[in-house]
DNA sequence: TATTATTGTGTATATCGTACACAATAAATC
DNA sequence: GATTTATTGTGTACGATATACACAATAATA
């Protein structure tokens, strides 16, 4: 996990101190996804002279687990008020694998919350933080191998994101505030990894009642203009938190 | 959340040295699901002169957290090799309202891992721990006040085994080896907290493909016999890692 | 002006979910 | 032993939903 230092002032008070600030054994990680030229990104973090992983934090005494989460986000993207959902802790006692920092704060064991957000890619501007060199995007199925479980641990949010698709509609948070049809599609496509049929996807995305089309179509391209969409934010949220299919 | 002491002579012991054998800050609680005379319980822990509370327990430095519910378990109830499940982790750092044990090692702040488990009602036998009083059963929609934020913790969990129903079967681990139809019914019924068209769910379940039905039927009670049926262990694991609607 | 690739729209079909009715039967009652 | 009662076993008709598929319209390009 990549750690916040905005509280310490070097390295090895945080690792002599760290206790003083956070919790110890407990952090959380965070995979961030974007939506860019029509495929599905998370946001690595670079140590230096090291490897990529997922940018994570520590919790602080008095602060929620998703506060820490949303603090880590903020200071990672530079953006509050993000879509942000835990989906899993990660608790083996060695999911460290090849560990650094031995002996110290940060080389003890760490259970880890998974909270994955979803990001407007276009209102992100990476910033490593001062333990690493690089923060940047990455095409979600063509990751680098990640410290510790950090693979298994993007997989899972992948996963968690296809299953709520079931149930809560999706593009709020990932896509520019008007859209197109098409791009609304690739974006499921994308999150899925399957072809989804055109006419039916239209079907499906207006009975969901989240749409507001347009009178501006795309202009810009090539062939025939498409109708701009966009989400209608009350009807959303309602679906976001009741759910889509109250089937049993 | 319920203390294993297993560990300490005394409470004062455990108290002064939590840390020496457990990760500080970090428990896990547990939802134990059991299903009798058609009604859905959960198993309870009374502490000695005070409330109620879930079942549950800390990380040894060298535990997965999954064991660490595992073994939680295993004392509370005596079975081991029980359905168990991960569903949420609870860490605001108010959520231990009312705390006792001020400025001792439990008196610390904690964020904990839910877990809900799913078990054979009639293979249970609930012991209370040295720090408890009672355990036993209680209704699922009739459970006293709980300390904390359990009975929080106990929707969750609720809900998250209804939202399972939607894509796992559910009910080897809940039933006895053979069972009715109807009882099945009673089952969904109960978790799902709605009534069900019996012939519909009868093609439902059937459906599945999970299901044996045997040569017998249950005699005893008034009225024609139904027949017994029995879950094909190898389908039904099958079902339960793929899921149920792969449908987008 | 013609070409090209893409968008907008509708229909026929299969599948699934839902509503509903009647015959069969194990125990209980008389 | 015949009758009553509540429950189980089974099947069908209907409507809703998902899926497969075809053709006209059009913005940019050639």
């Amino acid at each position: 996990m990549a750690r916040s230092k905005a509280d310490f002032t070097s390295l090895q008070e945080f690792q002599e101190s760290g206790d003083r600030v956070y919790l110890s054994h407990l952090s959380v990680d965070c995979v961030i996804f974007g939506f860019h030229e029509n495929s599905l990104k998370v946001l690595l973090l670079k140590w230096k002279n090291g490897p990529w992983c997922l940018p994570g934090g520590f919790v602080k005494h008095k602060e929620s687990i998703d506060q820490s989460a949303i603090r880590t986000l903020k200071e990672r993207t530079g953006l509050a008020e993000i879509f942000l959902k835990q989906f899993y802790a990660f608790g083996d006692p060695d999911r460290e694998k090849g560990k650094r920092h031995e002996g110290t704060w940060i080389g003890k064991r760490f259970v880890t919350i998974g909270y994955y957000a979803l990001v407007d890619y276009s209102q992100v501007f990476p910033e490593p933080d001062l333990l690493s060199s690089e923060c940047k995007w990455w095409d979600v199925d063509n990751v680098p191998e990640l410290i510790y479980d950090h693979n298994q641990i993007m997989s899972k949010a992948l996963e968690a994101l296809r299953l709520s698709l079931n149930d809560h509609p999706v593009g709020y948070n990932l896509l520019p505030e008007k859209f197109t049809m098409p791009q609304l599609q690739k974006l499921y496509e994308t999150i899925l990894n399957e072809a989804l049929d055109r006419r039916n996807f239209q079907k499906q995305m207006i009975s969901l009642d989240v749409l507001i089309r347009l009178k501006e179509r795309k202009t810009g391209g090539a062939h025939k203009a498409p109708f701009l969409y966009r989400f209608d934010k009350r009807k959303y949220d309602k679906a976001m938190k009741q759910g889509l299919r109250l089937s049993f």
